[in-house]
DNA sequence: CCATAACCTGAATCGGGTTTCAGGTACGCA
DNA sequence: TGCGTACCTGAAACCCGATTCAGGTTATGG
């Protein structure tokens, strides 16, 4: 899953000049207030105002980092979905099995849902913001998943008859409806929530289910 | 699947008052009109003005049958709610396994999605603009899914260790995401796309497997 | 300690769309 | 054919926030 490719970060103004520590930090900080702010009140109602008073910044300093509201969301979606492809990898590194590393991904895709409510808003109200950000989304991460199936029906983990990409675009819809369902939907007060486990082993189970080759079952 | 209970369907004007024909006439056409407008510009840029133009109807009329932009845009997701569960249990009907039933009502979910693209685009941006109505739309198909497999699994046509609600979230979301990258992204000018084979195919063998009680497999 | 780049600021401009309102128009029943 | 009810109309009032701009402020290296 090679996730490291496609992500080259140099932060730049917006007339795309190289910034000093100190026009970074300010980059920075806009695209923190931003994942809030959009967060908590969506691309429309979001306004450029609020996200400068959060990052405790002059309105008019947005406008050296950023040429548009647009602009800022789009390098926000673009942000967490490398950050949300870096949680899955990372979590999936020492799977030896392919089920092994379905479950460290869904864990790994679960904890950066619930610690980033951002990612689903801002991933999904991009379909009306910028549609071609959003198809970046979903395909960077369908990509890495289609090869891995791959890999595993080669090695005989995973049922040969199933279609790699057609898989990978329906695991990923579980994924996609499961946290929204349990970690959206269901937010303690200010809380990280948390997958309740027999959720999350519900979900494994289809999955496991899905994936098997031959007739093995638990 | 209970489809019917849930829908009492009586037209009334913004104040709430009874139509007659020519009133309810219009009432559908504002309704026609804003399912393509919603569904070719999103909610924010579609515009009261463009919805009346495009209903052949004065700007004034709009708020004699809605109180407001987001009145329609709930209205018409509650509707196509209604429609797309409609044409799925429409297509169940005949199924006498379990999974003739699923083949069957994804079937009737792809083909109204491909005939309606305004069902994700409503649905899903309502995230946004009504929250509780998304909540709604998506709990109102799951419920149904749930009793389904629930009933299924006492037949021992499905896995029975696999919890029904979490299940039937999951595989909302397979079609949820099939349907968004096969027949939203993939849209052939102006004509009604259709599932290729093979993708149908694909995803059944997925829900097979994923459901499917014991050893067998095909 | 000065020069010069890099960075910061927020009042004012500007554009755009929802909603209201004051006044018509069509339909059907007596 | 007259009259009340239900329906229709679009110009203008109103609201709101993205973006610009003319001019400060801070850091750094010579």
């Amino acid at each position: 899953m090679s996730v490291d490719e496609t992500d080259a970060v140099e932060p730049l103004s917006a007339a795309g000049k190289p910034l000093t520590k100190r026009g970074e930090a300010t980059r920075t900080r806009l695209l923190e207030a931003a994942e809030h702010v959009f967060a908590e009140l969506g691309y429309h109602e979001a306004s450029i105002v609020r996200i400068t008073e959060r990052a405790g910044i002059g309105l008019g300093t947005f406008y050296l980092y950023f040429d548009s509201k647009q602009a800022i969301f789009e390098a926000l979606a673009i942000d967490l979905n490398r950050r949300v492809r870096h949680a899955m990898s990372d979590e999936m590194a020492g799977a030896t099995t392919r089920i092994e590393a379905e479950r460290a991904g869904f864990a790994g895709f679960f904890r950066f849902t619930a610690e980033h409510p951002a990612l689903y808003r801002v991933v999904r109200e991009s379909e009306y913001v910028s549609p071609g950000t959003m198809r970046l989304h979903y395909q960077r991460i369908v990509e890495g998943y289609e090869e891995g199936l791959r890999a595993a029906q080669a090695e005989g983990d995973v049922d040969p008859g199933l279609d790699p990409e057609v898989t990978a675009w329906t695991l990923m819809g579980i994924g996609e409806l499961i946290g929204m369902r349990y970690l959206l939907w269901e937010r303690p007060e200010g809380q990280v929530p948390r997958l309740p486990d027999g959720v999350f082993e519900s979900v494994m189970r289809v999955v496991r289910n899905a994936l098997a080759p031959g007739e093995e079952r638990r």
